[in-house]
DNA sequence: ATAACTGCAAAAGTTTTGCTACCAA
DNA sequence: TTGGTAGCAAAACTTTTGCAGTTAT
C-alpha cells in the first residue's frame, strides 16, 4: 500500500501514476522542471530547464508530456497575442494574466467578481462557462 | 477635391489612402471580403473568400495587408486557443468572444462593468490597459 | 518616373507524427 | 512480457521574407 509521498519526488511519480501515465525518468524531469518554474516558460524554454536535469530529454517528450498532463488537468496551455504556447502546472488556484507590454513580464492576478460577472453574461445568453482567458496588456503607470 | 465618397467600393479606397497604403485592386479585393463577413475568418479563409471576388490574390497579400492594416488599427488580429490568427475589421464597438466549445461559433458581447473592474484591477498593480483579451468558452445550459 | 507593391518560392518557427528501439510495470 | 514511451527525422502548418518583376500615383 502506497502511503503518503515522502518527497517532492515521490509526488511527482504519483501526479503521474495518477494521470495514467508511466513515471518515466524523462517526465519526472519534466515535470520537475515545470513545478519549479515560477512563471510559464514555453517549450523551448522547458526543454532548456528539463536538460539541466536530465540531459536526455528530448522536445518531442515535452510536447508529448504536455499535451498528455494537459487532458489530465495537470498543467495549463497559455497562449498569449502572438507568442508559441506556454505552460504552468495547474496547481496554483485560477488566475487571469496581466502581460507588461514593455517587459513582457507576466503577473498574475484573481477577481472573484470579474468571475461571477462572466458567468452572468454567459448564462445570459444561455451558456455555460466552461473555462476562460483574460489578459490585460498594460504599461506601467 | 475628393468629397464623400460615393460607394462602398470608394469607402474602402479611402480607409486604405488614410492608412497611407496604395490602393491596388489586391488590397480592395481583400478588404471588401473581410468588412463583407460577419465572422472572423483566417488567413486561409479569407483569402478563399477574396478569390471570389478577384482570383488574383495571394496569400503573402492576405498576410501583408492585414499587417499594415493591424498597424493602423483598421483591422483586429484575434488568437484564440490553438488557432491560427483571425481577423475582423475594426469598425465595430469594442467586445469580447464567447467560444461554443461544441460548434466553435463566436458570439460577441460587450460589458462596461467588466472593463471598469479590468482597469481597476490593473490600476491598483500600477498598471495602465493598453488592450485586452476576454474569451469565455462555453457549452450551451 | 519611381517608390510601393505583388507573387512566387523558399525559409523560419512551432507543433505533430511515423517509426523503430526501449523501458516501466 | 508487453503495452506504453522515447528519440529521431520528417512532415504539417502558419507566417514571414528575399527577390525580381509590376503598378499606382
Amino acid at each position: 500500500m502506497a502511503g503518503k509521498p515522502q518527497s517532492r519526488y515521490d509526488e511527482l511519480i504519483e501526479i503521474l501514476r495518477a494521470s495514467g501515465l508511466k513515471a518515466t525518468r524523462q517526465r519526472k524531469a519534466v515535470l520537475l522542471a515545470l513545478s519549479s518554474s515560477d512563471d510559464h516558460p514555453d517549450a523551448n524554454e522547458l526543454h532548456r530547464r528539463t536538460r539541466v536535469l536530465d540531459d536526455d530529454v528530448s522536445l518531442t517528450t515535452i510536447y508529448r508530456t504536455m499535451s498528455e498532463l494537459e487532458k489530465n488537468g495537470v498543467v495549463h496551455r497559455l497562449s498569449f497575442e502572438g507568442e508559441p504556447a506556454r505552460f504552468e502546472t495547474a496547481d496554483a488556484p485560477h488566475h487571469d494574466h496581466i502581460i507588461d507590454l514593455d517587459t513582457g513580464h507576466v503577473i498574475e492576478f484573481q477577481s472573484e467578481k470579474i468571475e461571477r460577472l462572466q458567468a452572468e453574461i454567459a448564462r445570459e445568453l444561455g451558456y455555460e462557462v466552461v473555462h476562460h482567458r483574460l489578459e490585460l496588456y498594460c504599461r506601467k503607470r
